[in-house]
DNA sequence: TTCGGTGTTTAGGTTTGCCTAATTTATATT
DNA sequence: AATATAAATTAGGCAAACCTAAACACCGAA
């Protein structure tokens, strides 16, 4: 059971998650409301088991807090491309609503939904919807190998899910929508070193770097 | 701007109304909450010019407050009709969902969908849905004068829309939704005697009674 | 007309989620 | 290493809706 209030919280850590803990006034900003609200509800958000949560160190997502707060994306930009699509608004007057209706609790409705609107992957405005085992169609085809250095880009899934990998990211702090930053390529072997988030700057062989999907920004 | 709670409050205060003031235990036996909660949130609606409160004497819907629980109908009965026809719901299991959907604020949304619908007269268990201006579709055609002695019918509106007419129904307290039951019938006049309510008993001449649509319930 | 019972209201608490102000911690700079 | 500043937490409150228990009002019957 999360409420309304707990289901913003997770969504809006989300959104800032970028590999590093995100720090309790970005989520107030992003919320609109005070730093002291933000860390009473990390603290109830934490018993939950849904973020992790270390005083005065930020927060990331648990993999249970994670998946709710994808699914509540997923019902947010479902709802979108039914406005859209089915009723004729506008791209642009279509958030506010869909900021209600994503907090319908009803796994059957989204299912439906989806189903109507013919499970789409992308809503109106070209951001990939996750599927209802929280998975993500890729942005682009385009993966870390094929940067240039000092590119940017966000992680936006992987090729092969093996799981001796997906540990590997994990270990790093790379998840989907992670930032990071191609410091330079080393000719000899074709790995990177790239910085993740602000502070970390690591190494990765052309391996992984070939089994990263990316979506570039810069 | 009213709240979720508030809504529910005059919805349920509107499906209560039979012409006398509604009790404060009926509505919180409604709402699965307690006489004392009632209290507090008649006193509340009151303050805001939705419903008429005297204490110890029950309430009543004023024109804006019927306005807007008529609304909220309208838009569950619309959201209870989108799920089956769009979606596959089984018209049993959609109760539920359209109580939470009832309460998404976007009138927008809520006449599109209405025109996504084809702008519908009855929901799927045959209840009307009031159109945008709170009108709503008569069920049947049959008017008061029609009924026999002891039936009983539920007031579902008026033939003829005239000034004098409708202000003589609001002095008896008779609205649409208004339960009655024919206590018996003039020979010499065609007028009739009917119960409003639970206690008043009152007599109507035969216009008014060709005027009066109904629908039976015994 | 008083009395009792039913229904209603008042009084005093709880929880959730928000607030401001004061304090504490981490960190960046000298 | 000491300190200033920025960020986060704690303390103490508030409003909305709910609750229980106690007091009160209305109404029918004796």
């Amino acid at each position: 059971m999360t409420t309304l209030a707990e289901e913003n919280y997770l969504k809006a850590i989300y959104k800032l998650a970028n590999g590093e803990p995100v720090g309790t006034s970005k989520i107030a900003e992003e919320l609109a409301t005070r730093a002291a609200s933000v860390t009473e509800m990390l603290i109830k958000l934490s018993a939950k088991g849904l973020i992790n949560y270390k005083k005065y160190k930020g927060v990331s997502l648990t993999g249970k807090g994670r998946k709710l707060a994808i699914q509540v994306v997923r019902k947010h930009r479902l709802w979108e491309l039914f406005l859209v699509e089915k009723l004729r608004f506008g791209w642009d007057e279509v958030h506010e609503v869909a900021e209600q209706l994503e907090h319908i609790q009803s796994e059957k409705l989204t299912e439906r939904l989806s189903e109507l609107l013919g499970n789409p992957q992308f809503d109106p405005h070209g951001e990939p919807i996750p599927d209802k085992h929280g998975k993500f169609a890729h942005h682009s085809v385009e993966t870390l190998s094929e940067l240039p250095a000092k590119a940017e880009a966000i992680i936006t899934g992987v090729k092969e899910q093996n799981a001796d990998f997906l540990q590997l990211l994990d270990q790093e702090s790379m998840t989907i929508g992670t930032k990071l930053r191609v410091v330079a390529i080393t000719a000899f072997d074709a790995s990177m070193r790239i910085k993740v988030g602000k502070e970390n700057e690591i190494s990765v062989s052309s391996k992984v770097c070939g089994n990263l999907y990316v979506k570039r920004t810069k």
